[in-house]
Order: structure tokens, then C-alpha cells, then sequence
DNA sequence: TATGATCCTCTCACTACTGAGATACTAATC
DNA sequence: GATTAGTATCTCAGTAGTGAGAGGATCATA
């Protein structure tokens, strides 16, 4: 995967006079938890990949296959938004695990545009003996952090993500808008 | 970017007779967690991306030339390993920085094999007037946390991150040495 | 029952990457 | 000096994914 994004200096004094970058404090501890989430991030990613690739499957292929093990058949559209892949990536994921045979579409009589993604059997025992594996993996990687730590950890993330996910939802018809008018 | 991993339902209970991914609880606390953190860090993602697009950079090029903005030249190597990239794609980052004129290549006196990247004066002026827009940007976007909690959540990353990046560098080779052997 | 808005999926051209191997160099050992 | 291993970048074919737009179906309203 590696998203590269990460860095921001650590140390924020600018190298060879590189300019006014100012540590004024908020914007230095905004700047370094960023660069410590999305680090954080990026190992974790590493791990799980590494894990489910063993398997031969994606990060995205695991992602659909884990929605429909979890919540059963679902709508594409509602699995799209859950995994937050684009509409022809959704498209693509589904294709791929179907000629694979771990997964079908069916239709929806209830809305003839609308399409249920559903696992197949063969699906469905993979990932019975997949899951518990990962999951351990995911329990491993976090033994960094006692159960309390990692509780508390998840509440500071969730008041993050929420209004992160408020900013960009916001912002970027409204960036496009005003680049559109100049 | 979207990088599609997040899942690993919600509600632990097993949709239509789900198998058995009994809830014990550490495992289901490592889970929760890990959604979590997935989906702040693609929320975050989205803000900063919407951000730089705006300059016509992608979030790969924009690690790269902020690594160059306050370190200062660093060899590709070295880039490489602080935005994690491929070797591949760090020449190709390179390049594209290069032809548009905000960054170049010099040789490295000491070892001929090895290359410098450094902003070009270009280069230099476009972060020195994007890069305080883009900290604020970060800024805003942890306004959903005070100071305080955003320098514990920073803490608490930081232990994830440290046993996550050794488990990273250890099971990758021990799982292909084991995969081969069989 | 038309009409227009909206919704869901699929198509397709495109892109930013990866990863294996090639090339060129350095370093260590005989 | 050779030989061998190691390292840094580059090349290139391949791939997972994007995003604009098309097609078809549904819904709301007049």
C-alpha cells in the first residue's frame, strides 16, 4: 500500500534557513500527531496486508469479502460507501471476487437498478477460516497497548475522525466551486 | 487515495448465523480500534488531499517536497524511506517534480551511485507559500480535540506505531521464507 | 402519464503506483 | 588487482484504483 504522506518535520526548526515555518505550539502538536497517525497508520496497514496477501487477496477485495461475511448480502452502493472505494472500483471488486467464485450478484427485485453483492459458499469458507486468524493479527499488532489504552485511544480517534470527516465532507465542493469561478 | 480497509462490523453480532467470530473481548477492542483508526486517518487523508490538489500535487509529491523543504537535499534513498514509497516510484515522484521545475537532481560527490533531489528556487517559493495554508489546514482539522488531548492521543499513537512498524519489519520475510518452503 | 430529477451500476480511458530486474557504482575479502 | 557482496538509482511491464459519463430504472410532481 504505503499512502505516502507522512512527514512534517520533527524537529521543527527549519534545515538551512527553511523559512518561516514558526513552531507556534497548536499548529506544531496538530502537525506532529498527523505525522504519528498516519505513521501508525502505514505500519498497520503493512501488517494486515502482509497477512491477508497470503490469501491472495487486496486490502479492498478482503474489505468487501469481510462486509458480507459480517452484515450478509448487500447492495453495492451501501458496500461502496462502507469501504470507501469509487463506483468503478466497487464494480471491479466484485467482478474479480466473482471470477474467483467467492462471491455473485443477485438481483434486487425490489429495485431492478440495484444489485446484492453476496458471498458464495466457497466465500463464505474462506472466510471462516481466514477471519479468527486476522483478527488475531490485529489483536497482536496492538499489544503495544494495555485493553484500557486502547479503549481510550479509540474514543480520542473517533472525536477526530468525526470532525475531520465533518471538514471533508464540507470542503471540497466548495474548493471546486470557487477554482470553477476565477 | 481511499485506500479501503476500514470494517470489521461494528455490532459483533453475526449477521445471518455468521460463523463463529465470538466477541471475546480483547480481540473485539483491537477491532473496534483498528476501524477506528482507519477511518480518521482516510478522513484526514481527504481534507489534506482536497488541499494540495489545489497546487496540482498529489499527496506523494507534496511528502517529497516537504521533506526537501525542511531537511533540506536528502538522497532519494533517504526520501524514500521517510515517505515510504517503492525505489520505482520515488524516481518517478522525482521526475515529475523535475520537469515541472521545482525540484532537481545533483550528484552526490561521495558516492557516485547515490543522487541528491533538492527544491529548485521554484520549488522552494511554491512550499514556502503553501506549506503555512496546508498547517493550518492540519490545524483545523483537530479542532475536534483540545491540546491536551491531542498531545495524549499523539502519546498513545506513538506506542501503537513503535510495535506495529517492529512486527512490520519481522513477519514480511519470516511469512515468503515460510510460504516457499512448503 | 408525462416529465424531470435522482439514483444505482457499469464502462472506459487514464493514472499513480509497485516490484522485479538491470545498471552502475562502492566496499570487503582473498 | 580480482572477485564477491552489497547498495543506490533507474527501467519497465503490470495493476489496483479513480472519476467522468452512459444507460437504465425509480420517484415526485404536475
Amino acid at each position: 500500500m504505503k499512502t505516502a504522506k507522512r512527514s512534517a518535520s520533527k524537529d521543527s526548526r527549519p534545515a538551512k534557513g527553511g523559512a518561516g515555518v514558526a513552531a507556534d505550539l497548536p499548529t506544531a502538536t496538530a502537525l506532529k500527531l498527523w505525522v504519528v497517525l498516519a505513521r501508525s497508520h502505514d505500519a498497520l496497514v503493512e501488517v494486515l496486508k502482509a497477512d491477508i496477501e497470503r490469501h491472495d487477496l487486496t486490502l479492498a477485495e478482503f474489505a468487501v469479502m469481510e462486509a458480507l461475511y459480517h452484515k450478509g448480502p448487500q447492495l453495492l452502493g451501501e458496500i461502496q460507501k462502507r469501504i470507501l472505494v469509487s463506483s468503478g472500483g466497487m464494480t471491479f471488486l466484485v467482478d474479480r471476487l466473482a471470477k474467483r467464485g467467492l462471491a455473485e450478484r443477485r438481483a434486487c427485485p425490489a429495485d431492478r437498478r440495484a444489485r446484492y453483492a453476496a458471498l458464495t459458499k466457497k466465500g463464505e469458507k474462506l472466510m471462516r477460516s481466514i477471519f479468527p486468524e486476522h483478527a488475531a493479527v490485529i489483536q497482536g499488532a496492538m499489544t503495544g497497548l494495555k485493553q484500557s489504552e486502547q479503549r481510550e485511544l479509540t474514543a480520542l480517534l473517533k472525536t477526530l475522525g468525526k470532525e475531520a470527516a465533518r471538514l471533508a465532507a464540507a470542503t471540497p465542493a466548495c474548493k471546486a466551486a470557487l477554482a470553477e469561478q476565477e
